[in-house]
RNA sequence: CGCGGGAUGGAGCAGUCUGGUAGCUCGUCGGGCUCAUAACCCGAAGGUCGUUGGUUCAAAUCCUUCUCCCGCAACCA
């Protein structure tokens, strides 16, 4: 029996169409679902839409429709560049679901009825003409900081959730689990910015506006989006207050969630209160991943440098922008995304160590053998610190996964592939293929090439999906056992070109 | 003193916890090779590791001053 692995990314908000920031997301969802498949777990891989809220009501009535033809519209635009982009989810949620709807309420009463809601005042700042609250904090010299005029201090029926009350587990479960909140950094910064200083309770309904989850004990009432939002791990799998059910019982609790590191608070806090209020076990970890930072700092529509995944697609394939994502967004700070690096990275890492190598070799097979070779015979010292490399490559990738540090698992994979190509200057494939004694010894070069490149496609898959099949195919293999040797005979297919290079000048 | 992160050759980063000849990828220059997508392989140049002071036989690494950059600042998803 396969051990499970129950994977989430954040659901994505559908205010509007995700940048490249937020599709690094599911991106990296992805490769690590995928990692796991490939080690052999039995993976759920979860994510989807977040579709309540103030800000949607507000966007649907500026495009003069009504708010769930709004978040249709939206969501499906972001399932189709997640689609795009070759996740490999296993569900695609929506919060407009009237079966999460339904879940949700159910929630909500449970924790009213066990005393965790209560009906309280939310007292704050209103400005009159933005019709917004805020609290004193946010404050710019006492005035509204959207407008700058006067505020009024205002008072309204709420419904507010017990934090507090679960401050104290929360600390526990968290200093007693150090892998729960990941980076390091952000664990800290939780616990010492956020949860020592003490946790007020939270509001978990709003009046103000009518689109999101009816609150079941008020109809005056919505549900605040992140107790909506959350729950969507635990509700499309099944959860039920009232009913026990199979699939959640053995999904539950999440291995991982995924989430940008601005929502991090969010599920480090108020996700495990609620679970707690629950009586549901806590996930096992959250991973706070950075952001991507362009040209001009972060994207934003007013200074015009928003990027998209899908324009990056088109002009340069799916696995070039997933190859960047992946590889050079590092796993505890920002990175940096400037189309000059994106087309450094596919020039010398995509188009020169990989589908260079790729060609290069099934040229010469093609060229030296008709496309085929056999088993490699005898090993000299040269083919066994090749091998030798490859066989690390499996522990050394591993060791960098255990910590979601993808960038250095592909630069394993690539180290072997320089490896490869170094080896091809030191066995000289074209000088033996003048000599007819060293017809064997060539075959033997080009198999040690093919193998090496078939395990590299194996690993590589988990990353850049459709390439390292495009590279199995060129092989014309299916096998994907990282076992040296695996294959006996080659035929292999014609070369084709992986990656066509870049002309900076064009 | 609100909290946190960062500042390392032209670019992007690692190294800082556990002080001891400053490393990787790209770019540049020189050489080799010719199977390959002007690709591949080898070699070289280039850094007083943001600033000040200190601890030490020895500091990018520990302590301290300052400067600059970037987030966050709770009911906003």
């Amino acid at each position: 029996m396969k051990d499970k692995f129950y994977l989430t990314s954040a659901i994505a908000y559908t205010s509007a169409k995700p940048h490249i920031g937020n599709t690094y997301e599911i991106v990296l969802c992805d490769a690590i679902a995928r990692y796991k498949r490939f080690k052999g777990y039995d993976v759920y891989f979860q994510t989807g839409t977040d579709e309540h809220g103030e800000k949607i009501e507000i966007k649907a009535k500026e495009a003069g429709i009504e708010p769930q033809e709004f978040v249709d519209n939206v969501s499906n635009e972001i399932k189709t560049i997640w689609d795009l982009m070759g996740a490999s989810y296993d569900k695609f949620v929506r919060t407009t679901d009237k079966k999460h709807e339904k879940i949700v309420q159910k929630i909500f009463k449970k924790m009213y009825d066990k005393d965790d809601i209560y009906l309280g005042k939310y007292e704050g700042w209103y400005c009159i003409p933005c019709e917004s609250f805020f609290t004193e904090t946010q404050l710019v010299d006492g005035k509204c900081p959207d407008c700058g005029r006067d505020v009024e201090k205002k008072s309204e029926d709420a419904y507010f959730f017990r934090l507090s009350k679960y401050q104290d587990r929360l600390v526990e479960y968290i200093e007693s689990h150090p892998d729960f909140i990941k980076p390091e950094s952000r664990k800290n910064e939780m616990l010492n910015n956020f949860i020592k200083p003490g946790l007020q309770d939270l509001c978990v309904t709003r009046s103000s506006f009518d689109w999101g989850i009816k609150c079941p004990v008020d109809d005056k009432h919505v549900i605040y989006v992140w107790l909506d939002a959350l729950t969507n791990y635990i509700t499309n799998i099944g959860y039920d207050p009232d009913s026990n059910n199979e699939e959640f019982n053995k999904l539950w609790p999440a291995d991982i969630h995924i989430v940008g590191k601005d929502i991090i608070r969010f599920h480090t806090i108020y996700w495990p209160c609620f679970l707690m209020s629950l009586d549901l076990p806590l996930p096992k970890q959250v991973f706070g991943h950075p952001w991507l930072v362009v040209e001009g700092g972060k994207m934003s529509k007013s200074k015009g440098n928003v990027i998209y995944a899908d324009d990056l697609v088109n002009k340069y394939g799916v696995d070039a922008v997933r190859y960047y994502l992946l590889h050079e967004i590092p796993f505890a700070s920002d990175g940096m995304l400037t189309i000059d690096l994106l087309e450094e990275r596919i020039n010398s890492d995509l188009v020169n160590v990989l589908g260079n190598l790729v060609n290069r070799t099934i040229t010469m097979i093609h060229k030296y053998f008709d496309g085929q070779v056999s088993l490699s015979k005898e090993y000299d010292e040269i083919d066994k610190d090749l091998i030798d490399t490859i066989k690390d490559m499996d522990s050394k990738i591993e060791d960098k996964m255990k910590n979601l540090e993808i960038g250095k698992s592909i630069d394993e994979v690539f180290e072997v592939l320089r490896r490869s190509n170094k080896y091809i200057d030191e066995t000289m494939p074209w000088s033996l293929a003048k000599d007819e004694t060293k017809k064997d010894r060539l075959n033997d070069v080009l198999y040690n090439l093919l193998e090496s490149i078939r395990i590299c496609a194996v690993y590589l898959e988990s990353f850049i999906p459709t390439t390292a099949k495009d590279i199995l195919s060129q092989l014309n293999t299916l096998d994907k056992s990282t076992e040296f040797g695996s294959v006996k005979e080659y035929n292999v297919n014609e070369a084709k070109i992986l990656f066509q290079r870049i002309d900076k000048n064009k």
